[in-house]
DNA sequence: CATGAATGAGGGTTCATTCAT
DNA sequence: AATGAATGAACCCTCATTCAT
């Protein structure tokens, strides 16, 4: 099973055994996304990017073979981040519709507000490669179906479900991109109630209609 | 009189006058959204869109100051189909709110069904200038303008209609542009159902909750 | 004795026998002196001249091979008026050596004065082609064959007068481009004066040394 | 502290530290200074400069921003060169009159003599930006300050100390541009005793004749 | 491993000149 | 003759990537 040509071009050079390797790796990452986010896409050059983090170019390439891995790996460590942020609230949720989604909403809106400009950059003005455009939406897939799992019951079939799922979580994340991590930022509070009330009143009436 | 500097490097370069300059014309924005949406933004060469229009560069600078200009001739007449469209649906609508609400998403699905990786490219990979962004932010604001309009009566206090409908009019874009013109296109029917749905109940809630 | 090519490219296209002809080719030349003259050489392009003579770019190739005969044109419009300016200066004048360069100075005093900054174009900043260099080279040799049999009887050698009449001649060239079409102008009366003092001197002790 | 960004676009981009570097920009001046006296301003192109120094273009930028900054360093190169030299020449000067004048054509003459059609591309042909123009200016102002220094105790007013050594300055850098580096150079000893005799006549009947 | 100088393909843009109408 | 749209070579410059030290 070699990985394809295209998919090793996104992934990072070596697994460093060393610390000081890990620690300049990480370096890396952190110069990229002030960068990126100082200077947009096209203002965030591999030189500018090795000046920041205070090593040379050479050295960049030494642990990124180019420089749509360092995005990659930005949008990948966002994406992670996210996860994580997500399970956490809601592995202590219960399972109340309403609160389920209030904590789904708000961890989402934490997560972006910490670098706004730097989303816009990532996931709206750089052209994303189509592997990484493919681990988007395996994540989108994989959300959906944990959404939709959830709903099942509420449901008569997978497909409506499914159809329901896809619907919630593409407005969640719209909406808190669009809203919260766009140009004119919304009131977090405000937000995050208007927006639960809007899915939650959804899915309600979804399962009040029978299907 | 004098537009300033930054916004005339996006207008058109003449009003052509003769009949082949006009066609000319066409043909090479018809080239830049083939190009734009098979190459991308930065793959979108003024070369490859002269190229692709069959036509010199030099004949493209003609009618475009600079590839800016084209993206920004792109975006305005989709915005002026967006806008055209939206207000044919909703000329002949009655006052009831789900009607309203499903004309538009009908509308704007017919809208954008006609290229989707154009609209990626578009509105969200270019990196667009500011004069354009705020053109788009404008005609955004007066969207939100007239729903909270509409909405008045079902609220006690403006800027809650005006918070109502930017979440409206935000929630319908953002699902046509990824649901509709994103990668995996939903079927436009349920598509339209479903939102229609959701975003029908919001409002209606909002009535009913006294707001 | 068929000219060579690269003469043949600075020479007007036609003879026009046609007063219409004659007049427009007077537009053009009138046309590219305002250009050259606002905008340098170059920003003052074929198609600005054109336009700023009421006429299109293929009208100008009518009667101008290529650009640089345009240029040659005017630069060759200047010598003439040059030297007609100067040769009506000396008709009238006496033998006397002060009012003989008195005379002269005022004359190209006042050629110049006409349009400074199209003499700063026209002399210093366009890349003169070669045959107009030499075309100039010869106006100043005759210039210098002129002045040296003046001041032939001053001189025990004719290579002596001739070397003076060369430091006279590029003296006041010089210093006329210099002092009075240049970007900080002198005042024309007090300039006039200190260079006719400067020359007349030193052709005077010239001829006081006994050389 | 910040220089503006004119003048910013004309120094070299860095003061290389190492022995490599510097090599290298100065193999750029060098070729630069062949390239444009071969093929004039316009066609001193940046590629073409490159290609002479035996670098690739891109490195050409490692040390200068753009084209104009390479011909910046030429001229600033050229100018101190001249201040130099003639410091040189006037610091072991007597206050005799006609030594310090003949001392200071000398020096003159002997920088100019080194590449004449560099300096009609420096000083004549190119479009010299703005500050360079002023740099230029603010030379020529000292070297007349100084000379007008000189000569105070010959006039009876500043003023016309002033005009004589503009006149004075301007022609001695006149005719060395034009009668030594020009097309046809002259015998340099013999410019030298024409040119020290018609300057020295100038200012001494200047204090003859009491003003 | 680090450095940073060097590379050069490729991009946007201009403008003298041509040619179909 | 006149028009002005069309041409395309050539220009300046950038930046991801390589490689000698």
């Amino acid at each position: 099973m070699a990985k394809n040509a295209l998919e090793m071009r996104l992934r990072p050079r070596k697994s460093p055994r060393q610390a000081r390797s890990l620690a300049t790796q990480a370096r890396v990452l952190e110069a990229a996304r002030r960068t990126f986010a100082r200077h947009g896409y096209a203002g965030g050059t591999t030189n500018r990017i090795a000046a920041q983090a205070g090593i040379s170019v050479g050295s960049l390439y030494q642990y990124y073979p180019n420089k749509d891995a360092i995005l990659a790996a930005l949008v990948r460590a966002h994406i992670e981040d996210g996860t994580r942020a997500l399970l956490a609230a809601l592995a202590g949720a219960g399972s109340e519709l309403e609160s389920l989604v209030r904590r789904a909403v708000t961890a989402l809106v934490e997560v972006h507000a910490a670098d706004r400009r730097l989303h816009q950059v990532l996931f709206e003005e750089s052209p994303r490669a189509a592997s990484l455009r493919g681990e988007l939406a395996r994540l989108e897939e994989s959300a959906v179906g944990l959404a939709a799992a959830r709903l099942a019951d509420r449901y008569a079939r997978p497909a409506d479900a499914e159809l329901a799922a896809r619907i919630v979580v593409t407005t969640i994340e719209s909406l808190v991109h669009r809203l919260v991590a766009g140009a004119r930022p919304l009131d977090s509070a405000r937000f995050i109630a208007e927006t639960t009330r809007l899915v939650t009143g959804y899915l309600e009436s979804s399962a009040a209609s029978g299907r």
